[in-house]
RNA sequence: GCGGUAGUAGCUCAGGUGGUAGAGCAUCAGCUUCCCAAGCUGAGGGUCGCGGGUUCGAAUCCCGUUUACCGCUCCA
């Protein structure tokens, strides 16, 4: 684990040091797990961007894609549960550093006083035996009526001082309660203060007119809200899925681990309409071909498993994890989960529009339940780089740092090389790099000898170098290097672009 | 968000006890070089995270702030 976590930084600094991954604003000290990708990180994520919706898409024909705005409704967020999930009041204790919500201090102790009193209903029921009169007894028992009702009046209080915000009045709560720290045991405790999750901004211009609205914090409800224009405008019948790619926003109190957890993201995801009691086997379907997709990137097996949810969401009724073999652990790089047709119900009754979709074969209508599978595109960028980050010691004892990544994944397909710069090398390498740049991102280098430029192009992960020498100049043949294997195989240079086209597994 | 540690050139790092910064690698130009970070010559690049204070004088002391890492907490 100590030596992940070295590997890790230096994971960190190869993808800064080579033009992967900058930290965000970083002439003004960056921005808090905000980060920008660079030249060569702009082109992984493109292509691992593109892979991903040529699997769904266009390996699907059932499936199709859209790009929902960032910006949406305010309603959304409210039929969709995030307004209420994501607004937490939270107080921290002083002595122990532990943070709770407050709600939940008092909602205990509320539970605490139904306890007392139950405790008391089963001392009474012992004592009486068979004769025992539950009803009676708990409507007439001073105790506990007492504990009862102080926790009516309570529950009361919490609620009103929710719906208010009120913020100050909830601390006072748990002081007058004397809620203590089940850890620490005191009572030490900070301000109560709001974290709301949401990004929030202003729609509208002048004061008066404006309208708080939110940053997606999910992409899912994009597709939610286009279903009905789907469903109307695709003529796709059940099951059938929506994609997208896209950015989401999360204020994270806690965000860390480089591009792991950041407040601004993109996910990948599907939303899979399928007919009521078919979710489960549409749910094993998706595990199935998502771990297949994840497979198909090259990185083995044992650095994946899955994380079944053991505590569902309101709105799941199946959820499972890909987690993913991080360098600072087993962490979750994609979910699918079986959310019901929770999502479409509550949009039909916070839009009042009808969701339903109507099947044929049974002549009757429904509101689909949905399988959603969703990645993070950030974090599959991650395990691409954590995976094939390479450090190797070469038979002469020399090292070269290689990016072993799949070659339909490299940001540079191939370099260009002159053995020298000199007798006509150099131009002969132009003219070969000005026609296979037509075909894909090439890179020509003159600079510095040629094994310097090899490990260059190993360390941004190029997965072929062609290399002009003098042999080229008499008999029109160059040779080919491999990355990973730095064997070189000679062939003509009108092979070249069949070469690289029946070697590259290009998308 | 709390506590701890840290922040010096693109990267890795050196700079007891205060006197305005160095190395290796990298980058750029030229020479040399016919296959895996070679050699030679030269050049650019930092005011020491940022702001303020103490001082004749601060990278070096103090305060604030920001960023990263570790621990706690959170992750619908």
């Amino acid at each position: 684990m100590a030596q992940d976590n070295e590997l890790f930084k230096k994971l960190v600094s190869h993808c800064k040091e080579y033009g992967f991954i900058f930290p965000s604003s970083e002439i003004y000290d960056g921005l808090s797990a905000v980060y920008d990708y660079g030249q060569y990180g702009v082109e992984l994520k493109n292509n691992i961007k593109q892979y991903w919706w040529r699997s769904m898409v266009q390996y699907h024909e059932n499936i199709v894609g859209i790009d929902a705005a960032i910006l949406m409704h305010p309603k959304v967020w409210k039929a969709s549960g995030h307004v209420d999930a994501f607004n937490d009041p939270l107080i921290d204790n002083k002595d122990s550093k532990i943070r709770y919500k407050a709600d939940q201090l008092v909602e205990d102790y509320i539970d605490k006083l139904y306890e007392k009193a139950e405790k008391e209903v089963e001392k009474a029921k012992k004592r009486f035996g068979d004769n025992f009169d539950e009803k009676l007894f708990r409507d007439t028992n001073e105790k506990v009526k007492k504990y009862i009702d102080e926790a009516k009046i309570i529950t009361d209080k919490l609620v009103k001082l929710l719906e208010e915000n009120n913020l100050a009045g909830l601390k006072k709560l748990i002081e007058e309660l004397k809620i203590v720290c089940p850890v620490s045991g005191t009572s030490n405790w900070t301000d109560v203060r709001q974290f709301n999750l949401m990004f929030s901004t202003q729609l509208g211009s002048t004061a008066e007119d404006t309208m708080t609205i939110y940053l997606r914090p999910e992409t899912a409800q994009g597709i939610y809200v286009n279903y009905l224009n789907i469903l109307k405008t695709s003529r796709q019948k059940l099951p059938f899925g929506i994609a997208q790619i896209g950015k989401a926003f999360r204020n994270e109190i806690v965000a860390r681990q480089f591009i792991f957890r950041m407040r601004e993201f993109e996910q990948m995801e599907m939303q899979y309409f399928v007919k009521p009691g078919t979710e489960k086997e549409w749910f094993e379907y998706w595990k199935e071909q998502r771990m297949q997709w994840h497979l198909s990137l090259g990185i083995p097996k044992e650095k994946y498993r899955w994380h079944e949810h053991e505590k569902l969401a309101h709105y799941a009724n199946a959820a499972v994890d890909i987690e993913y073999d991080f360098p600072f652990g087993f962490k979750e790089l994609e979910g699918i989960h079986s959310r019901t047709d929770y999502d479409l119900k509550r949009h039909q009754e916070f839009s009042g529009k009808k969701m339903l979709y109507f099947d044929p074969d049974i002549q009757d209508s429904y509101i689909p339940y949905v399988v959603e599978t969703s990645i993070g595109l950030d974090r599959t960028i991650l395990s691409v780089l954590s995976n094939g980050y390479t450090e190797e010691t070469l038979s002469d004892g020399s090292t070269r740092v290689v990016l072993k990544i799949p070659d339909f994944l490299a940001p540079i397909k191939v370099a260009i090389l002159p053995l020298v710069k000199k007798d006509g090398m150099n131009d002969y390498a132009l003219n070969i790099f000005n026609d296979l740049k037509k075909y894909y991102l090439c890179q020509y280098d003159e600079k510095d000898s040629i094994g310097r430029r090899y490990r260059r192009q190993d360390a941004i992960g190029t997965p072929y170098c062609v290399t002009v020498d003098g042999q080229t100049l008499e008999d029109n043949t160059v040779t080919i290097r491999e990355r990973d294997s730095m064997l070189q195989d000679r062939i003509p240079v009108d092979n070249i672009r069949k070469y690289l086209h029946d070697k590259l597994n290009v998308i």
